[in-house]
DNA sequence: ATGTTGACTGACTAATCAGTCAGCCTGGCG
DNA sequence: CGCCAGGCTGACTGATTAGTCAGTCAACAT
């Protein structure tokens, strides 16, 4: 593993457990054993360091629902998959999640660029679960709800179950398969056109 | 309003706006209009002000799902009555909200005995989700799903609403109407015993 | 009058932080 | 061999921080 690299992951993680302000670079750099200023040789800034654990995450979120979308079969069967692949990266990429969650904050101030960055991917991830939904329902496997605020609804519940585990104060079930049976209750027909 | 109220009032802001590391106590201290040392006149130290501020919110969401499920009527009707009320007291309060949920990690390392005060009260949360269910599915106006998993979906699914509308990089619509619709298909019979 | 209390003040300190910089080390090239 | 480029180092700095403390002041009691 490269020092760059090595210098990400153990940001993710002490970002993670102790916030980007709770944080020293000096911390990072012991734990990924290097020295102070390869840090900063490698990211200009720090906030250039939790800039790119976000970008990472989210372009590869983003990639994998796109392809999990693309598949074949109806549009039910598309969101399904949306579905699993997200409850999997959930499970996979909790550290980084956390951190691109919580630390939003100082993403914003960034003169505006940055945040359009940022709104325009997750604008993405609305439309491909949209997407899945319209052709669902042009397909006959999905209800006649309204597509937009059921895509929010579907990345919340999501995004939900990711916080409820991350702020540690509960002990939460694994909810996976009542998820997609919640959403197969509430969203498939069952009959779709052949 | 009394000093250490208004001290209380400025440190919400500033940490919901901040975090709680990137926000110093002397700015708190200049928003409220009182002098650094007051703040610590009245909160021994900074964790003090975000455990007072986190105890006043979780305290009084507690009280009033539980006022919310008490009323009369099914089981359903109460689980309505505390899913609004939990909408309500989202939209009154996101800033405490905010701050709750995202400066947890804080309140870990406490020796054990200040996680354990709050886990118990977030445990009650889901216990009185539960109830209802239960009361629900005893008359008749909730479908036999599992009472502790449904429950946990409920709060997460608030949860998840807070969280998307707080992150800032989505423009989340308004969703309360289609929550409780959602939760009434996938929940509700509309056939409780009389 | 004198004493006591406690909210309040703001200058102060020891510690910590992000970021800098002068130079070290290593591998490739002529 | 000498030379160079650039990844890498860690001591250093100026700024900022949480928390302290000696003392002011107004209210009230004796």
């Amino acid at each position: 593993m490269s020092k760059k690299q090595s210098i990400l992951t153990a940001a993710t993680e002490l970002f993670a457990r102790q916030g980007f302000n709770g944080t020293a670079t000096s911390e990072i750099a012991r734990k990924a054993g290097v020295a102070q200023g390869t840090v900063f040789h490698h990211f200009k800034c720090k906030e250039n360091l939790l800039i790119s654990i976000c970008d990472e995450l989210v372009t590869k979120y983003v990639e994998g629902i796109k392809e999990a979308a693309q598949g074949s079969g109806t549009g039910w069967d598309a969101l399904e998959r949306v579905l699993w692949f997200s409850l999997n990266f959930m499970a996979e990429r909790t550290e980084s999640i956390t951190v691109a969650f919580r630390e939003t904050r100082v993403l914003q101030h960034e003169g505006g660029e940055l945040h359009d960055h940022f709104s325009a991917l997750m604008s993405q991830i609305i439309d491909v679960k949209r997407d899945c939904i319209e052709r669902g329902q042009a397909d006959g496997s999905i209800r006649q709800v309204d597509p937009y605020k059921t895509a929010f609804l579907l990345y919340i519940l999501i995004k939900g179950i990711h916080h409820t585990r991350a702020h540690g104060l509960l002990q939460v079930p694994d909810l996976n398969t009542e998820v997609v049976e919640f959403w197969r209750q509430s969203l498939a027909t069952g009959n779709p056109h052949q």
